[in-house]
DNA sequence: AGTTGGCACTCGAAACGGACGAGTGCCAGG
DNA sequence: CCTGGCACTCGTCCGTTTCGAGTGCCAACT
């Protein structure tokens, strides 16, 4: 078990190499800290922090970094979660305020957690199968063609062509919709299918293809992953670090582009607190030396998806968990009015 | 007038430069051209394209390269646009035949253009000043409040919530919806307006603060500019060049997350031919060492919206306009067909 | 007039090398 | 267990040198 003091030599490293980017010495650190004892005495307790794996020196005779499992360790038992000042909340629930529908939310809110916490944030788009359904339209476009849309109660719109094997009639459209409707509105997606499994029996013979092709695509719609969005913003803060090599910031990139390393990253996170991932805590390659802070967030009680940002594992992890978790909160209330 | 050879060797000069990324020499040239002349004569070629303010040289006793005067010339009257391979094309349109809806063609196009040009792809979601009117669906979603959905006819759903002055029953809701929809589906957006003007006052005295709620909301989508959307897509490759300044990287990734920026960049090209800005033709500081290629694309005769891509002044033109061409072509294949 | 070889010159990039100093580990004494 | 002292390591900084690609100019040639 490691001493106090030496947790506090440890929290005075991670604070010192965070705000400086600089690895730090045993000299500097008593001269910054009040740690009551001599450099000597410090380098010691460095000594068998690196012993430990909970820091490293990037060279001989150069300071202490952090490794990732300091990291951990101070994120878990020494760091609180430093709360954002009233004006920077004002600013926030403002700023969010002026939203005219789900895609301004959802554009505003990547923004805004981007500035306040200057990294790169991620916001997922509510979940679709956390949402329950509000509406089903049903369109003719063609004799053949139908448009279906499904409006979930988070405000979110999905849209799908449907070619019908047989020409589809006004009555039959109006008779499906209302039916459809009747049966599945207020309900959430998973408990969907089978409410409407037995529906196509209930119609003429000659409709009943007509009607699965509806279903079938209502219930693709419903599981369909690909559409848990997530927009990104805030990249060019990613130049903020890596001041050095460009060819850090390559990898950071390019797995960014990729839906499903960010809805990973997210998607693993536990449902309403925070998560903290650390560097290979990632499992991805060229995300090795970020951190992820994620959190969920809802219109109600209920996390419907989740948000947060990706930086470099030397960040300010209490400043950054404040904000991700007091823009969560706000976005929910916004959610929750609309 | 620039003689046949002068244009000759700043066509050599582009097409080197653009290949090494190194300035280029009076000796190399004459190794790697054949321009039947020797160095000398081509350093004196060099001395007259640089007073004429084609090419300059980064420091003295270095090699030349292109200004953007000199690009400007070479794409005006020294490139062509080099057509892709017919294995690229299939792959081209494999890849956008799989598109499921107009987000995920959106979303496929920005991708398959960035990989393509492996520069940064954009994207412009079809313009909704250019659309017409498939569909208007109303919802009640409490006693007050509507929600209101158009569909375009490139496949784009716009929703919107409607908070009235006073409740609205089931009849009433059906009633405009009818009385709309039979007034403008099929319209141009700028159509629409006269078109309604007058509707509220066939309804009944008390209905029409709400109806003309409703009106308002509707006329607001069909104007609201902010939502001419477009996507980006490839941003890792910006570290192909730069690679010595991350500090140039900075303000082109800061200019690519405002939307403002992207849609002047795209948004000033002409209508259907291609166009091509180089370096300080673009209006904005940060992106003075880019240019941009873009052109317009649609599902009929008329372009409703525009893709194109960012990269380096030093870039492969011909092959870069090729590619965005042939894209742009495909994309408007595969709008047609839904 | 246009082209060519020769030549002196410029100047950035890379290689070299010594001084500096922050930081370390270890040890003996408090 | 803490502390001051000390020898040692090694990366960074900075000035110097070397090297060579590239240039401009000029005289000679066609």
């Amino acid at each position: 078990m490691l001493s106090e003091r030496r947790l506090e030599v440890l929290r005075a490293i991670v604070q010192d190499y965070v705000g400086t980017e600089e690895p730090v010495g045993s000299k500097a650190l008593t001269e910054r800290h009040q740690l009551g004892v001599s450099p000597a005495t410090v380098r010691n307790d460095m000594a068998f922090l690196e012993d430990e794996g909970y820091i490293a020196q990037p060279h001989t005779s150069a300071g202490r970094i952090p490794t990732d499992k300091g990291y951990r360790l101070f994120v878990d038992k020494l760091a609180g979660v430093k709360p954002l000042s009233g004006a920077e909340r004002r600013a926030i629930q403002n700023f969010l305020e002026g939203a005219v529908d789900l895609d301004d939310v959802v554009a505003r809110t990547v923004r805004l957690l981007a500035q306040v916490t200057r990294q790169v944030a991620l916001v997922q788009y509510p979940s679709l199968t956390r949402s329950s359904v509000r509406h089903v339209e049903l369109l003719s476009l063609a004799s053949a063609r139908v448009m279906l849309v499904l409006i979930t109660d988070t405000g979110r719109v999905e849209q799908r062509f449907v070619d019908c094997p047989a020409p589809v009639g006004e009555n039959l459209l109006a008779d499906l919709r209302a039916r459809l409707n009747s049966r599945i509105v207020g309900r959430r997606f998973p408990d969907v299918p089978p409410l409407v499994q037995d529906l196509a029996d209930s119609f003429e013979v000659d409709d009943r293809p007509s009607v699965a092709a509806v279903l079938a695509t209502l219930l693709e719609t419903l599981v369909e992953e690909k559409e848990e969005r997530i927009v990104l913003g805030g990249a060019a803060n990613l130049t903020r670090f890596h001041h050095d090599f460009p060819l850090t910031i390559r990898p950071v990139l390019e797995a960014l582009e990729e839906q499903m390393v960010l809805l990973k990253l997210l998607g693993e996170a536990n449902d309403s607190s925070m998560t903290v991932r650390i560097g290979h805590e990632n499992f991805h390659e060229g995300l090795n030396s970020t951190s992820v802070v994620a959190v969920g967030y809802g219109s109600g009680d209920e996390a419907v998806a989740k948000l947060g940002v990706v930086g470099p594992t030397r960040m300010d992890y209490p400043g950054t968990m404040g904000a991700v978790r007091a823009v969560a909160r706000y976005v929910g209330q916004i959610l929750a009015e609309s």
